[in-house]
This record gives C-alpha cells, sequence and structure tokens, in this order.
DNA sequence: CCCCTGCTGTGACGCTTGTCACGCCGGGCC
DNA sequence: GGCCCGGCGTGACAAGCGTCACAGCAGGGG
C-alpha cells in the first residue's frame, strides 16, 4: 500500500474513492516539507495541481494595492487547499502561504482531474467541498458588511471555541495560537483594532479571562448571540 | 418534445446533457409567473428545488438583524438560482426575491439530483457553476475588505458596461436598470452614499454624462484600473 | 546578562461613512 | 391643476476605524 493512502482517506474529498483509486492517486503524490512562509501559490497564477495539508498551517488570502490582506479562509491538517481552480481552468482566485512550518502532499491536476471524471463519488464530494467554501463565504461576506470588529472577532472565536475549545469549570478554554496580525487579516480590520476588540469583549464578560492568546470564553452560542444583537 | 427543453438547452448547467435526460427534467417543470417583490425563498429554509430564471431578474441576498441588506448576486434570464444548496442538504444561505414581474421555472430538488447522478456531465457543468459563483464570492469579499464606495461603484460599473453597456462615440453607453437604492445594497453602503460616489466618479471623468441612471461612461479598463488604485 | 526583535497595549487624530433631516423633482391619479 | 409618493441630491453630525507614534514586555541568542 502506498505511503499515501490512509492519508488521503482521511481527507474528506477522497473518503468515497475505491481502494484501487485511491492507491493510484496516492502513488502520485509528491511530498513537501516546508518551512513558516513559504508560498505555495499566488492569486493569478494557473493551477498546477491540489494540496492537502498533513501537519501545520495554511492561510489563503488576498492582497490589496496597498499592501493589505484579508484572510479567505485558514486549512489545516486533513484539509485540501485550491480544489477551486482544478475544474474551471481559471486561475488561483487568492494566494496561500504557511504560517508555520508544515507537510503537504501535492497532487498533480491531471491525476486529480481523471479520478474526478472516473468516479462519481469524487465528484460528488468535489461539489459538497466546493459547497461549504461557498457557504463560508457567504458567512464572511455577511460580516464583513454588517458587523463592527468586535461583533466580527466574537463570532471567529466562537467559531473556534466549538472546533477547539475544551469546556473548562466556568467557560470554555481556548488556546487561540495566532497572533493579532493574523487575527486581524483574519476579520478584515487593523491589529490594533484586535487589540481594543479583545478589551470590549473582556469588558462584556464574554471573555471571562485572558493571558495573551490563552483565552477563557463564555460559551460560544452567547458570543453569537452578542455578535448578533450588534453589541 | 416538452415545453422547456429549449429553456433548459440553454441554461449552462443543462447544455451538456442528453436529449432523453433533458426531456426528462423539462417535463417536471413547474412554471410560475409572479410578481415584482416575489419571494423564493428566505435563507435558513430547507432547499426545495432548483429555480431557473426565463425573464425579470431575481435578487439574492442576505439581512442584518438591524435591517440592511447585502446583495450576494443579481440573477437574469438563463440564470440557476441556489444550484448550491441541492447538494449538501444544508439550508439556502441567502434569501431570494424579484426585484421585477417575472417568470421562472421550479424544478424539484429529486429530479435534478437525479440527472446529477446519472450525467457525469451534468456533475462537471455543476461544479463549474459553483466554481464561478465561488470567485464571485472572492471577489466582492475583497471589495467590501479593501476598498471605499466610490472605488466599488466603479468596479460595479466596469462589469455592467462590459456585460450590458454598448460602446458609442466617445464612451460607453449604460442603461443602468436600477435604482440607488439597489446599488447600495450590491456594493454594501447607503443610498446617499451612492448618490455621492456617483458625484466623485463624474468629477473624475469616469462617469462623462449622466441622467438618471443612464450613463456615459469611461471603457471598462479604466474603470477599474482607478478602484485598483484606490482613488 | 543584556540587547534586539517581535508582539502587544494605548493614546491621539483624521477620514470615511452611516444616519438624520430636508428640499427637489417627476409621474401618476384623482 | 393639485396632490402624493417614490426616487434623488445634499448638508450636518457622530461613530467607527485605520494610521501613526510610542511604551512595555517576553524570549532568545550572543
Amino acid at each position: 500500500m502506498g505511503a499515501f493512502t490512509a492519508v488521503l482517506r482521511a481527507v474528506p474529498i477522497f473518503d468515497g474513492l475505491g481502494d484501487a483509486v485511491l492507491e493510484r492517486l496516492a502513488a502520485r503524490c509528491v511530498p513537501r516539507a516546508v518551512g513558516e512562509g513559504f508560498m505555495l501559490f499566488r492569486a493569478g497564477e494557473r493551477c498546477a495541481g491540489l494540496y492537502v495539508v498533513l501537519e501545520g498551517r495554511v492561510r489563503i488570502y488576498r492582497t490589496s494595492p496597498d499592501g493589505r490582506e484579508q484572510t479567505i479562509a485558514v486549512e489545516g491538517p486533513g484539509r485540501p487547499v485550491a480544489e477551486l481552480p482544478l475544474f474551471d481552468d481559471g486561475p488561483y482566485p487568492a494566494s496561500a502561504v504557511t504560517t508555520v512550518p508544515s507537510r503537504l502532499i501535492f497532487l498533480p491536476r491531471a491525476e486529480f482531474e481523471h479520478a474526478f471524471r472516473t468516479d462519481p463519488d469524487v465528484a460528488a464530494a468535489v461539489v459538497r467541498a466546493l459547497g461549504a467554501r461557498l457557504r463560508h463565504m457567504v458567512q464572511l461576506v455577511e460580516t464583513l458588511a454588517f458587523r463592527d470588529v468586535a461583533a466580527r472577532l466574537a463570532m471567529l472565536l466562537a467559531d473556534h471555541a466549538e472546533r477547539h475549545g475544551r469546556v473548562g469549570g466556568d467557560g470554555v478554554v481556548l488556546d487561540l495560537d495566532r497572533t493579532q496580525e493574523e487575527l486581524a487579516a483574519e476579520i478584515g480590520t487593523a491589529r490594533e483594532s484586535v487589540s481594543r476588540a479583545l478589551k470590549q469583549l473582556k469588558a462584556h464578560g464574554l471573555i471571562r479571562k485572558r493571558t495573551g492568546m490563552h483565552l477563557l470564553l463564555a460559551p460560544a452560542e452567547q458570543l453569537r448571540a452578542w455578535a448578533r444583537g450588534g453589541g
């Protein structure tokens, strides 16, 4: 069995594949170990293939003419990166860079396309993945259009609390492994505003305790309710 | 031949279908003629099926708690509406309403799913359609995050100029069939700001002449360049 | 141990933009 | 013709937020 067969099966996009197809794909995978700040691709480039994150973190983002950045998504272990441009032959819509040293596998475009055409389950999985991204983008648009910085931060914290938080005695413990600068890019604001928003959330009791980016939070649903209410 | 076979073939999502499948789908289509302001569905509802616009216009949007609206997309003749939630079983991510009296056809979910599973070409077409929406959303996010109101308006005008404008003697003639209120919802701002941004664009020579929403514009690429440069 | 570097907190300031308020216009309708 | 109403233009104002500037603080390497 190829080295990456098990890895691929753990990726949602591939979990419906038969063993034979999966083995063939796994055989073509190219492993890469890269440092922090490695550019996988830049917006506008032609798509070469699909990346899957094994370990580490990849930030997908757009850059404005004057240098500001808006993060579109942050992908971790098991997540595919840039499955979109594989199909419509268009360029990458955004850039991607590692934010910590990471291990990735790369699957050349032709291989993936073959699997997509051959196996109807792959097609369905791809549609689901694209659908999830689309929902995520609608959410992001709404957030940027409607909410102020504090509310956007509260929603982001709520998401992380649900995914990575641990329920402690008097709240949710969340170790947010990001700098304020990174948070700012994710919610579309400046670093200083994040700092002030954190203070604001603490004043409202939504962050109950904080040392650095180690947080004790109110329940996610409470954070969301506050964000929806507009403060 | 069913009444809607030709209509369906003209819709990009269906153009790869064989005659037999297409006829079957066409036979299940339900026609609807509706007035202005007819709600096709609301965000959060379960997806019942696919709409295709025959005539008129459908606005897809999100509403904020305090009543503001952000338009996600505006769909016209030949365009499908809400193909996303057909697949992942999730709720509609946004609401949809007609902005003018319209004729639509409705295709129940089960029928469409059958076609999707049966015909690999449909699957590919759906992926392309979702991809196009995703690109559109990335664009929208960037616009909301980076550009000021005047630049957002300039980009919107550039898009419309390319799609619906006619090249006149000294610029592009564009009859923008929308109120300022509608424009404001599309670019995520208030009606008054649209009014002021129009004045601003005219001062910069990007709008060369204007009577109501009947515009004489600079070439689309010039509008975009100005928007990218940040004014 | 000390300095340098990267992350963080905070104050000041100005610009953009949402909001309110009001006046104007044109078109339909009695 | 007078009225009403929806769309539009514009001024005034305040809030939110980006930007600049600077200080504190921790960690790591020499």
